[in-house]
RNA sequence: GUCCCCAUCGUCUAGCCUGGCCUAGGACGUCAGACUUUCACUCUGGUAACACGGGUUCAAAUCCCGUUGGGGACGCCA
């Protein structure tokens, strides 16, 4: 049988390291096998997913050089590549194991799940979960909820004993009762599957032979090989790779590290140390060798090479790799060629030339200008972020609370990042150049710059997060006091904001 | 709380499966020095780890058990 892998990212929010590293291994495996390699969009989400984020999750993909068979740009024979195409064949096979008893209906509301939730946890019973109030349900009062029009999800029936037998491909046999195994909802009431039912009906339907993903999905393989059983499909060979963390050892996330390859790209590494970076988390060559592509990886990759803790994505490492890259690979022209590539170019200019022009009497002095737009973290100092009318709480707080803010915007254009940030210099009560005056030098270096709005869009996400979080650690940062503090306020605020919009809506 | 996974320098790791060659090797960082008009690069040297306790064995980083620690999962998110 032919090996096929694939990577199944949900466009969700800004591309993820984590997708990049999973897609290499994936990537590394199927070559290795002289296999294909699926890329595959998981957007059953329907709230939260957004064709931006896809758009970059594929380009961030193809900027690191690494390249898929089959995929939603690319096309297929398994196709289309785009979960919400698929949505008949969820409802079709969610259908076939209604059918088949293997799953039922069930029409409980959010409200009593939420309740039974809640006196799970308050009873420290220790198991979690639905409660099979649906499993009993009569075919009349079925009948009578369809004939209603009752909305309801379908759910995976899992067997009342026994143990499941989980085969890694890196652990060997993982046991996990049954009993600790929830009755999954497959499909929602929105008609849409959830992850367990899309993924598990992709793969087999794209031929996928080998499911290599992170560790975080160790729980929920009993579901995805039930359903397998259920639909009387072989499942595939499963791989669940150690997570990448932060230096505090928890799953790697943006709110403590940089996370987006958008962000290591902007700040100039080369797709080749990142791609080198990600292969030497969980493995190693076999003579150790520190730098190598992903030719030299895919030649010598095994699965056995890969060791189990968790690694820490450590950025300075990634530097000093990148470094190398940079001095051992490439002549002057070549190296000219790569900076052009990167930022050096008519089109970076174009997109930061129209905030620029008012502010040039020389030409010359677009210098002291591009520095920030084309510089990683910024060297500032504290005082650079004083404010004659604000404590260096209020300034540290306006960072915060800028922070904070600009993660939960959905769109990056600069009148919603406007929006946002007027938003919060109400909440915080102070008037918006005050407001916005210490976001200069955090953001830029300069007391004063090109517009704010305009030049954190063209910063984008992750380097705008990353020098906020510099200055704010300037200025003390944010103690786990105060966290819990700020973050109450600041909920306090969102709320209101929530609010608002709804009686607007209303 | 319950379940699952994991455990070698601060960090990435080699060694572990197939016990002895391990007084545990390499790399990042850091410290010291050399080179260099400065800086950087480069080079040399130093620093620093088998989580703990029990077993098995002539012999354990390597095998087994327990403890501790860390992580993950417990959504109509993926």
């Amino acid at each position: 049988m032919k090996v096929r892998t694939r990577v199944a990212p949900s466009p969700t929010g800004d591309p993820h390291v984590g997708t990049a590293y999973i897609a290499l291994f994936n990537y590394c495996f199927a070559k290795k096998h002289g296999g294909d390699f699926i890329l595959r969009i998981e957007d059953t989400d329907q709230e939260r997913s957004t064709a931006e984020s896809e758009q970059q999750i594929l380009n961030s993909l193809r900027w690191t050089g690494l390249t898929w068979d089959e995929g939603p740009d690319v096309g297929g024979p398994h196709g289309p590549y785009r979960q919400s195409e698929r949505a008949s064949l969820y409802s079709e096979h969610a259908q076939v194991l209604l059918d088949k008893g293997e799953a039922f209906r069930c029409f409980c509301t959010a409200d009593r799940l939420n309740d039974l939730r809640k006196e799970q946890m308050s009873s420290g019973a220790g198991k979690l979960g639905y409660d099979g109030h649906c499993l009993s349900l009569s075919p009349e009062e079925i009948n009578r909820h369809l004939e209603a029009e009752t909305p309801h999800v379908v759910r995976l029936k899992i067997p009342q004993e026994g143990v499941c037998q989980v085969t890694d491909m890196l652990r060997g046999e993982i046991d996990i009762a049954w009993s600790e195994v929830d009755m999954q909802v497959l499909l929602k009431s929105d008609g849409l599957p959830t992850y367990h039912l899309a993924n598990v009906v992709d793969d087999h339907h794209m031929q996928i032979s080998h499911v290599i993903r992170g560790e975080e999905w160790i729980n929920s393989a009993p579901k995805h090989i039930r359903l397998y059983e259920a639909f009387g499909w072989s499942p595939p060979q499963l791989c669940h790779l150690p997570l990448l963390r932060n230096p505090d050892k928890s799953k790697l996330s943006k709110r403590k590290n940089p996370t987006s390859i958008h962000y290591y790209q902007k700040i100039g590494i080369l797709p080749e140390a990142l791609l080198n970076y990600l292969g030497r988390m969980a493995w190693s060559m076999p003579d150790e060798e520190e730098k190598f592509s992903v030719e030299q990886m895919i030649k010598h990759f095994d699965l056995d090479r890969i060791s189990l803790g968790g690694p820490i994505f450590d950025t300075e490492k990634l530097t000093w790799l990148n470094g190398r890259w940079i001095r051992e690979d490439h002549d002057i022209e070549q190296l000219s060629e790569r900076l052009m590539e990167w930022a050096l170019n008519p089109e970076t200019l174009r997109s930061i030339l129209p905030m620029l022009q008012p502010r040039l009497d020389r030409l010359s002095d677009i210098g002291r200008f591009t520095g920030y737009f084309l510089s990683g973290h910024l060297e500032i100092t504290a005082d650079q972020l004083a404010h004659k009318k604000l404590t260096p709480e209020q300034v540290n707080q306006a960072i915060v609370w800028t922070m904070w803010r600009l993660d939960e915007l959905k769109s990056w254009s600069s009148e919603a990042i406007s929006d946002a940030l007027r938003e919060c210099a109400v909440e915080l009560e102070l008037k918006p150049r005050d407001f916005f005056a210490p976001l200069y030098p955090a953001i830029t270096g300069m007391k004063s710059a090109t517009p704010l709005f305009d030049t954190i869009g063209v910063l984008g996400r992750d380097l705008v997060r990353a020098r906020l979080r510099d200055a704010s650690k300037l200025l003390g940062g944010v103690s786990k006091k105060g966290e819990v503090r700020w973050k109450k306020a600041y909920e306090l605020g969102r709320k209101q904001r929530l609010e608002a919009l709804n009686t607007e809506e209303n």
